[in-house]
DNA sequence: GCTGGCACTCGGACAGGGCGAGTGCCAAAA
DNA sequence: TTTTGGCACTCGCCCTGTCCGAGTGCCAGC
């Protein structure tokens, strides 16, 4: 167990790091921190957190620098969330109000936590499957092409051409799509396909029950498709503030980023609930290995029907960047409720 | 007026530095390249291109590079468009195929050509106003508050919550939703405005005209906007290959790229039809001096409905680039008029 | 107009030396 | 037992000087 003035160090050398990007040392900590001993003490603490494996040596005779774990023990212990300030509130609000439809809310959205946070930002468009119906629409484009649109209760749209196996009649059309509302408007995605397998049996022409047939497997084909999970990233010019050696970050970053299931697969490692921060190693992705994420849910009731999150080097000012991303999330929130 | 020879010193020249990244200097050019003179006689020729302006030396005692000029000039007059081999033509069939709708085209789309070209690809959606209307949806969300979705005939859709000045009856929503479909079906976009003008009129309580008239606001509002015109970037990973010096380069052009509006505009000044190259300072945008921007327009008949290219450096391999980038657009067209 | 020769220029790589920040250890003080 | 000041030591960084070679421009000769 670290004794509380050798936590304080560690606080201290996290906070000195993340603000000036250099290793270090004792003499300037006790300079700049009020710690009220002198720097050979603290050179006896550093020798211990260095043993603990809290702090690194870049090499010989250079001051330290916190490693992952020094981190984690930083963000689980040493910081607090910090509330943003009464302008950075109204940043949101100004930069959130005004969005015209979901694009637009994620996008701007995006553009907000990238501005805020200075960093790379990224967000999850609203589930399917936590979401609930608000429409469904079928639309004939040719006798036997039909096209499916899904409207969800957060504004999200997906449209799907469907082809089928033989002509539809327009009131088989009417008929199927009017059924289908009944069912399932209100619903929540995941209950769908309970509530419409039976409805094939439900038409009495053998083509149109084919038609039908097809196009709900097309429907629940849309619910399941991982891939459907979409998501929006911004802020990359942020990655040019990694630091001196960003040349070599960059690459595995920008790799990791365009590879949307690697994001999908990070947001989706987080908590149900609450505010996640994985550290460097802590990425299973090794692109991200010197970087941490800071992710958290949001959606527009209590339940989370999405995530967001930023990345950033692993030497990020986590306080500041947790009540960035815990406050956007709030806001966007209430935006989906709200719309 | 430059000799044959001395055009084709400025061939080898950009040939050599596209591949090898390094300034070319008379020795090593005349080992590579048969031109059947001597150094000398090519370090001449390089003396009077570069008085034109063609070719320039990062230092003295250091080989040539081309010059804006020098690449314009070879894109004019030395270099052909490089058709695809039949590995990468199959690739590009492999991988469009079986897009499920017009985001996916688009994901596709832009991860193919960031691939093919190794660059950063750039894919604009389909442009409302050029494409037709295939069906105007109108939900009832709460009794003063509806939902519009347009549909175009290349499966771009778009939505919007409409708050209304009255509630609006059930019977009312169905009227207006027939006489809109029948009025703009098959119509292009651009059109839609003297369609449906007189539409408010026609209706007999005064509080729905009101409501009809808000909801073509909201509808005209929907196609005018111009940051509307979405688009899809991607590939850019490969930023990292644009040099020794791309620690420099990198953040203005991710910058850039950041800012749909730049890109949006740097897609609109190609030409309408036919292969744009903007080479370096041509371009408008500083942030972007030193890259280059390929784009091509593509659409599901003859005429272009949006546009899509490719950014890389200025030292890029033109030829290649080009076959890439039209051949993707070729075979994307065809995609959209199949769907 | 082309070619070979030659002197010149500069940037890049390499080695050596001084500087300074930072450390570890130790003996003395609290 | 903990803290402190002192001190020798270690390295990385920066600056400088030197060398080397690629590449050039110029010129006389073919």
């Amino acid at each position: 167990m670290l004794s509380e003035r050798r936590l304080e160090v560690l606080r201290a050398i996290v906070q000195d790091y993340v603000g000036t990007e250099e290793p270090v040392g004792s003499k300037a900590l006790t300079e700049r921190h009020k710690l009220g001993v002198s720097p050979a003490t603290v050179r006896n603490d550093m020798a211990v957190l260095e043993e603990e494996g809290y702090i690194a040596q870049p090499h010989t005779s250079a001051g330290r620098i916190p490693t992952d774990k020094g981190y984690r023990l930083f963000v689980d212990r040493l910081a607090g969330v910090k509330p943003l300030s009464t302008p950075e509130r109204r940043a949101i609000h100004n930069f959130l109000d005004g969005a015209v439809d979901l694009d637009d809310v994620v996008g701007r959205t995006v553009r907000l936590l990238a501005q805020l946070t200075r960093q790379v930002a990224v967000v999850q468009y609203p589930s399917l499957t936590r979401s609930t119906v608000r429409h469904v629409e079928l639309l004939s484009l040719a006798p036997a092409r039909l096209m499916l649109v899904l409207i969800t209760d957060t504004g999200r749209v997906e449209q799907r051409v469907v082809d089928c196996p033989a002509p539809f009649g327009e009131t088989s059309l009417a008929d199927l799509r009017a059924r289908l509302n009944s069912r399932v408007v209100g619903r929540r995605f995941a209950d769908v396909p309970q509530l419409v397998q039976d409805l094939p049996e439900s038409f009495e022409e053998v083509e149109d029950r084919a038609t039908v047939s097809t196009v709900l497997a097309t429907l629940l084909e849309t619910l399941v498709e991982e891939h459907e999970e979409r998501l929006m990233i911004g802020g990359t010019a942020n990655l040019t503030r990694f630091g001196h050696d960003f040349p070599l970050m960059i690459r595995p970053v920008l790799e990791a980023l365009e590879e949307q299931v690697v994001l999908l697969k990070l947001l989706g490692e987080a908590k149900e609930s609450g505010m996640t921060v994985r550290i460097g190693h802590e990425n299973a992705h090794e692109g991200l290995s010197s970087t941490s994420v800071v992710s958290v849910g949001y959606g527009s009731g209590g339940e989370a029907v999405a995530k967001l999150g930023v990345v950033g080097p692993t030497r990020m000012d986590y306080p500041g960047t947790m009540g960035a991303v815990r406050a956007v999330a709030r806001y966007v929130g209430q935006i989906l409720a709200e719309s």
